[in-house]
DNA sequence: GATGAATGAGTCTTCATTCAT
DNA sequence: CATGAATGAAGACTCATTCAT
């Protein structure tokens, strides 16, 4: 009996908490990191104010709970390697998830920004996930480099230049300059051909 | 007489401007956009509060003021291409100079950036000096193609693509994350490969 | 029990507000319109200054509350026609209330026509107040003519004359010049002679 | 020579004064008495700020100017009996002299309101002028009665309660409302009314 | 778990007034 | 006489965070 109220406290609170991060997303990508407010997030999570603070310790640890959601989709769609193919095929697969990722979550990603440049925290937390990642994209290189696909390489060197790059594309293209689907696919061709000419095998001709 | 008394009062007036001007540039440098306040500003000119208002309509106006303090050096760093040389001494005249603006006023850069993200009139403001920085560049290509160290090619696509990569590659390499001396020199060496590569007569073999 | 704690709260925040309305009432009648602050409010009230904005938008909303709650005294002592007796009698109960009202809350009044002069809101929202006492009246003229107690004639210019007069009486009279009980039973006379000559179906007799 | 040289100084400083009073005239007439600021008389003068504070003591100094400025005009139209006729005919001329006095200043008289209101130092200001005014028509009152034209009476309190009549009522139909020109036609009209049947030596049938 | 009332520090902006030139 | 740069006090409003219920 006490089982059961348990856990469906524990289940309505998991809703309560769910509701204030899909507020907390849309309100961050919204008004940006400075303007949005506690109480945007929890009028919109149809939450008392105080509720807020029973879910996140404050404003800066709601917005790494948004960012964390946003990661989850890119790896799902960046770094998860199913598609079978050559190197081109599995780069343009990835990369256009990556740059969807970006073109999606546009609102949040100029929040990211904003706020790195505002509260120190948020700027040590991007560079955490951006560290994550580039290991992730690491040992991808490697098993691609085992598989032959690459060529030999330093995976590390290489992981680190090829992200920045496509993140600072991302960034600049995508996030702050309102991107139309024509320049989407331009900046996905753009990144296409940078990565796979640094990472082909055999060298290829340039144009 | 008159005119003494007149050019006193004058010289007065533009000290106090011009420490409100430095003071400005000091503390949005060090403190970003935000978190910049006004009596953070006349506390470090030494002037009363409402001196600030004497000189600036607001906030906006001051950071705008600081903004163009800075573009008046990219202009003579960047622009003024006085050197004399093959293309690849004057580029990285011009180069060495643009990056080292960014790396000099970074924090204004920062600031700059998180401002366009804050104040939708900033972002227009930083809209309108990059649109003068591309005309001059387009200007200087046509020289330089005039004078056949360029080869042909559509000036003004090219100033508009090269910009861009050289802002967001000094804002994310330069501003955003604090860079050593041997980090900006490795800038540096990327950006003048690309400019060189882009523009050189004779077709560059990649290697 | 959850209901308890729900009016208890309720209660807390009912006191808070009264407190706040009342200060106000206070700092609004001592100081006028303009002098009144929301630091000298808040202080009175014994909240914090932030605590103001939970229950008024603004200096102006506080304002128009306070002039609510003297209306409702308008209603109370001028508007109800509970009294019986000959025409005469009623009026003068109602307009001893109406004279007793200005007297009693002459700071209120005296701010009303500095903020009507002042913040073009509130010469609307007086404007709306005056127009629905002018309704009010002729509604009391029109019952009073079905009684045969007051002569045939236009119930809404009348209303409108009568009430201007009598403001303005007021206004001059009671407000604006501070006035001693004598005054005051002058200024109650005289209105009565005028109100009574105009209403009354029988041509009275002037002196 | 120094003579001259010291009059045209003086005629220059007259010059002064005088741009800053109209400048002050209708700076208070269009903004009222609260937002009226220095600087916008100094610029509507083109002088500089600080020769405001040559001219006024502060802000009520400069009031007042304009205000006896006004009542010279009240003087002029208003209490030079100079017309001959009956007690209607000058009745009417000096009221219309009254109202039209009213209607032209009604900026003016709109922050006197609101200055009397606002700033105790006017409001005394204020009762002077009014004592001098009805002091004035008190002796005119006398006069005439002396000429057989006004029935016996006591010239002080008749004054007084005329003149608080014809205030308010200008005050409230010409000042704080906006009156077209046929309002102002039947002001006049009820104020020359109650005037001829105040003073009137005959008793003048009500009908 | 949830509520929402209360807090109070922090910021921009305006303007009457002074005074050195 | 005139100038105009400088002063600084004052006030409205916002919002992250706490805590009694």
């Amino acid at each position: 009996m006490e089982e059961r109220t348990y856990s469906k406290r524990q289940a309505q609170a998991a809703a309560t908490r769910e509701q204030l991060v899909q507020a907390a997303h849309q309100v961050f990508a919204e008004r940006g990191y400075t303007a949005a407010t506690v109480g945007a997030i929890t009028e919109r999570a149809n939450t008392a104010h105080g509720t807020f603070y029973l879910y996140f310790r404050n404003k800066d640890e709601a917005f790494t709970t948004v960012l964390e959601d946003v990661m989850f989709d890119v790896h799902d769609r960046v770094l998860s390697f199913s598609v079978e193919g050559d190197l081109r095929v599995r780069l343009e697969h990835a990369l256009r998830g990556f740059v969807g990722v970006f073109a999606e979550h546009r609102g949040v990603w100029r929040s990211l920004l904003e706020g790195a440049l505002t509260a120190p925290g948020l700027a040590e937390t991007w560079a955490e996930i951006r560290a994550g990642f580039n290991k992730r994209v690491e040992a991808v290189l490697d098993e691609l480099q085992g598989a032959g696909l690459v060529r030999p390489l330093d995976s590390r060197t290489t992981a680190v230049a090829l992200c920045a790059m496509g993140e600072w594309m991302a960034m600049s293209q995508l996030v702050i300059s309102d991107a139309s689907d024509a320049d989407r696919e331009q900046v996905l061709a753009t990144m296409l051909d940078v990565w796979h000419h640094a990472l082909a095998p055999v060298h290829v001709a340039v144009d």
